[in-house]
Order: C-alpha cells, then structure tokens, then sequence
RNA sequence: GCGCCCAUAGCUCAAUUGGAUAGAGCGUUUGACUACGAAUCAAAAGGUUAGAGGUUCAACUCCUCUUGGGCGCGCCA
C-alpha cells in the first residue's frame, strides 16, 4: 500500500538495509500514519521487526536504519529520530509535501489514477434483484456499495463492468403472473380468493388497476410479461434517482431460455460438461454437483428430478460466461443471507478452471429497519416492506447513499425511518458537502490580477500543512479503498478532510491578506475542492457549489 | 444441532488489517457571528473494546472457551 506514494521506496531501501544486516527473508514491516498525538509525518516500527530477527537492541538498529535512509530521501525527508520502543518517525520536507499539492493541482479529476494495473478486467455484479417487487431497503445498501467500489475500481484505472443479473425465468415469474391475474379478477368484482404463496404487496394491485385502465380484454393480457415489465421499469426508475447505473444487464434467459442450433441451452452445456469432468454425477434421478471437493458442506442439485435446473445450474453457466467474457476478477456483492451460497459458487467457478481468487463474494449485512424504535419486517412477500424510494423522497439521495456509504458492510446496520428523516440538516454528508459549498464562496470573491505564480511556500502554518497532508492521502484511500473491497474508507476520508477544512477556514483567512498568501491559499482551495468533489462523485454524493 | 457474521462512549458507527494515550457524528454541558457562508469553530463530560484465558516486545485486531444478538442450513430463488 503506497502512503504518500512514498512507501514503496521506503520499503525497499529498508528491505536492502535488512538485507546488508543478513536477513534474506522480507520483513514484513509497516510503514504507517502515527496517531494524532505523536509528532510525526510517518512512522515505521521497521528496526523492532529487524532488531527481533538479530536479537539486538532495536533502537541500536534503528540508529543504523536512519543513517541509512536519510542520505537516500533526503529530497522527501527532513529528519527521521527515534521513539519509544524503536519506532522510526518520519518528518517530510516542505517540498514534498507543495510537491503532492501541484501534483493535485495539475491532474485535478484525474488526481490519484493509476497507470497500473490496466490488464486488469474487473466485473462488479450487484444488486440483481429478482424483477418480482421493487426495490426495498435492503437493495439500496447493496446498490450503493457496489455502485461506488464500480467507480473508484474505475477511477484507479482498472476496466470495469458494473452488471445487474436479471433472474427472469423460473418459477417465481408464474406466480408474479398469476398474482397479478387475480388482482385483476378481484378488482374486477370477482369473489375469488388471493393466492397463497402469491405476491401481496400493493404494487402487484397497483399493476392490476393500471392494465384495467389501459383497457385491454382480459384474454390479451399477458400477465405475467407485463408485470415483469412494469417491476424492472420501476427498478431502474429507483436505481436511476438512487445515482446508480449499471454498464450490463445480463438476463438468465439468455443462458437458461435461449437454445443453440443444436437445440441446448448454456445451462444445459455446462451441466453436461461438469458431469464430463466428473464434477457433477446422477443420484436419485437427480444431477448433483460434487461441490464438497472444493469445501462445501455437502453436495448441491444442479438438476431435479423432474428435469427442471435448479437456480444454482443458471448461476455457473452465468459465471462461466463472465469468464469467457475475459474478467480476471468477478466481484458479487450479496446479502448476508446468501452466505450459505458462496462455497458452492466458490467451488463451481474452480471446476469451470478459474482460481479462487478469480471470485470475490463481498457480504453486506442486512439493515434492520425501525420506525420509532419497532423493528420492520422486510419480506417481498408479505407485502410488508418499505422500499427504496419511499426513503429516498423522504431523506434524499445524497443522504441516503452517505449513510449506507458510512459503515463497512460487515456491520449490521440499522436504519431508523424518523431518525433519517430528522437527519435532513445533522446529517453528515452536509458537512462535507459544505466544504466545497465554503470554497466555491470564495472563488466568486476572488479575483486573479496575473502577476507570478502562486508560492506555496507562504503556506507555513500548522492548519495549512494539515490540510495539504490529507489531500496527499486521497489516492492512499482510493487504495485501501480497492483492497478491503469497501467505499467507506472514502467517507470516513472525506469526514475527516472536511474537519481539517473547516479548522483552516476557521484560522487562516483567504482573502483580505497580503495578496501573494492570498493567490497560495486559494491554489490551495482549489486542490481542497477538486479532491472533495471527486471524492463524493466516486460515492455517488453531489457536491452542490451552493446549498 | 451444525455453519457464517457481529458485540467498541448514552445512541449510530470508525480504527489505515498486529503498533505509540482506541476516534468521529448524534445527544448532553459551556463559550464564539461588525471581514471569505455559524449547515461552522473552540472546550468539557462520556471506555476494563461483552466476559475469561492464551500467543506477542506490542491485541479492538490473531487462537480457545463462555455469554448475548443477526443470518443460513430445500430436488426454493
């Protein structure tokens, strides 16, 4: 992990030093941000690590280390000494640090992309809600993880493909279809009675009263077309206000429908060669896959015994076909409660020949929804739900997506409808947002009479030198960002750039002073606002120049 | 019963993946608008990181057990 884009040079040049000293293995040594109350720029705990190795005492080694690397850095570094146990805290140099500021300066939207790592392929598969209810709660969390890992992915520099998997055949659409069929009836004055295992919710009625409207005879309608249709078109109404958008929509009738000259399915190809590669065996009448070679708890049926596949036969064949469309990386994110599922995928995709890394399954914690304290159950099928837009017109989007963007998705999250609500002016994308809202004030003030270009280093003071070390730390974020998998790395970034921002603004006036600190302070602005608005534009935030 | 995730300030959550005195927001208390936006700032109070052991120079972080919660265990999706 770079810090400061500095990091990875420190390390080597320790990882020689380690070796003059006759270590040959690596010492996997931190080099890390101190906390706040130690006086440094960088810390390493580096001679403990080698000093344990030599059985010295690290503070002697520790003195050799700095030697070593001060004459190497001494362009980044101003001084390096010694603390505490052995740790080796690192001071850098003003021009490194103005170095990083017209670095930022100089890219601006397109500070912090990477040149590596461009082969890489990545695919994000996200949300794909069934098409049989709106989206609910639940979704949204899903929608703005994956939405905003999709763009910062993207914005390192990777190629990226954000997918939803549309799961539009199976059973579940017939009884969509026929749910909407008796609502039909029912609002048509039949007495007949609702289906047991039908869809309940209002939406289903909604879509009844509307195809009554529209007039056609009974007999015409295909119920369970036009509810399909009506679903996904309201879904992608939600995602579209919700700031998410999606590259691909991949259907399974592509794989478990469509046929090929030979009269097969994808499905039926990949089942057909699992069981030729000994992968999958007949039992029972049924196909089974023998997914416990590759860690499951017990084997899975791919295909019942009254022909039919099971869902998990569409989830191969889809997977193989995200392979075959050359992603070295498939990342899904799902709801916790389909962890059960993720040894089989996992063990499939290896049989299909791709390594276990080739697949990420990121789990996200469901939101437990309250109102006034009372827990709200969230099934499509009760009908008893409250969806994605209800919160969205009632808290807004920005609000709403910082708040999923808040917690990493292993925590358990919960969601208080009248707690959000309240939130409308406490809640913390509006300190963010702020900032920039401050920063585009001042802009309008200020005016540039030419003259030669702005000297940064006027910008001595404690709050300045703050502000420009953070703003050196996005890219670092962006990063850890990719490697945890999680967005919220971003927000908790951006929270605390916007506290530093607002101390500074609080100190150091930008203009009514000398001209020249004037001209180096709104430089310094500017850099403030590009990483901030990039920042929530990688969150799916805006960043309004006035609110 | 088995498996996965979680337990951190009154509440909601962080902690750069093993580092130095565990941090934010909300809430509470006290102060600051006659210069760039007070949606802000300054300060205070609040903790045996559920509990007990263990590994380590160093544990919120890793291991074991206990307690308490969420979820999953179908030829459903």
């Amino acid at each position: 992990m770079l810090k400061f884009n500095i990091e990875e040079k420190l390390k080597s040049a320790v990882n020689s030093f380690a070796k003059s000293k006759g270590i040959e293995e690596e010492v996997s040594f931190t080099v890390e941000i101190p906390p706040k109350n130690i006086n440094a720029d960088l810390a390493s705990n580096a001679a403990m690590l080698i000093a344990k190795k030599l059985k010295v005492n690290p503070r002697v080694i520790a003195q050799e280390l700095i030697e070593a690397l001060q004459k190497k850095f001494s362009s980044e570094i101003k001084t390096i000494e010694i603390a505490g146990a052995g740790f080796i805290n690192f001071h850098f140099t003003d021009a490194f640090l103005y170095g990083e500021l017209s670095k930022i300066l100089e890219k601006k939207e397109n500070y912090a992309k990477q040149e590596t790592s461009k082969n890489e392929k990545i695919m994000v598969e996200f949300v794909s809600a069934n098409p049989t209810g709106p989206l609910h709660i639940g979704h949204g969390r899903g929608a703005a993880i994956g939405d905003s890992l999709g763009r910062i992915l993207k914005h390192l520099g990777y190629t990226v493909v954000k997918e939803y998997y549309l799961n539009d055949v199976g059973n579940q659409m017939n009884v969509l279809g026929e749910s909407t069929k008796t609502r039909y009836r029912q609002l048509k004055g039949e007495n007949i009675p609702f289906l047991e295992d039908g869809y309940k919710g209002d939406y289903i009625k909604d879509i009844a009263r509307t195809l009554i409207n529209e007039g056609k005879s009974f007999d015409k309608i295909d119920f369970r077309e036009e509810s399909h249709t009506r679903i996904l078109e309201g879904i992608k109404n939600d995602l579209n206000k919700f700031a998410v958008t999606f590259d691909n929509w991949f259907s399974e009738s592509s794989i478990a429908v469509k046929k090929d000259n030979a009269g097969f399915t994808e499905v039926d190809k990949v089942c057909c060669s699992l069981k030729e590669k000994g992968f999958a065996y007949e039992q029972d009448g049924a196909l089974w896959l023998n997914s416990v070679k590759y860690g499951d708890d017990k084997d899975r049926v791919l295909k019942r015994s009254d022909g039919r596949y099971t869902y998990l036969a569409s989830d191969i064949a889809y997977h193989k076909n995200k392979y075959e469309r050359q992603f070295t990386k498939v990342i899904n994110l799902w709801g916790a409660d389909h962890h059960g599922y993720v040894a089989r995928i996992n063990a499939a995709i290896q049989m299909l020949g791709q390594p276990a890394e080739a697949l990420k399954v990121i789990l996200y914690q469901l939101v437990s929804l309250v109102r006034n304290g009372v827990p709200v159950a969230m099934s499509t099928r009760s009908g008893e739900f409250v969806t994605l837009k209800e919160v969205l017109d009632e808290v807004g989007t920005d609000a709403c997506r910082f708040f999923f963007l808040l917690r990493a998705p292993d925590s358990q999250l919960e969601f208080d409808l009248e707690l959000a609500k309240k939130q409308s002016s406490e809640n913390p994308v509006f300190y963010v947002q702020y900032v920039n809202a401050r920063c585009h004030s001042i802009f309008k003030e200020y005016k540039d009479n030419g003259g030669k270009p702005a000297d940064f280093n006027l910008l001595t003071s404690k709050e300045e030198r703050d502000l420009i070390k953070k703003l050196a730390l996005f890219e670092d974020t962006l990063l850890i960002c990719a490697k945890t998998m999680s967005p919220h790395h971003l927000t908790t970034y951006l929270t605390e750039t916007a506290d530093i921002y607002h101390r500074f603004y609080e100190k150091c006036r930008v203009l009514g002073v000398e001209p020249e600190l004037t001209k180096a302070r709104v430089e310094l602005l500017k850099a403030v606002s590009t990483v901030i608005i990039k920042g929530l534009n990688l969150l799916g935030v805006s960043a309004p120049e006035k609110m």
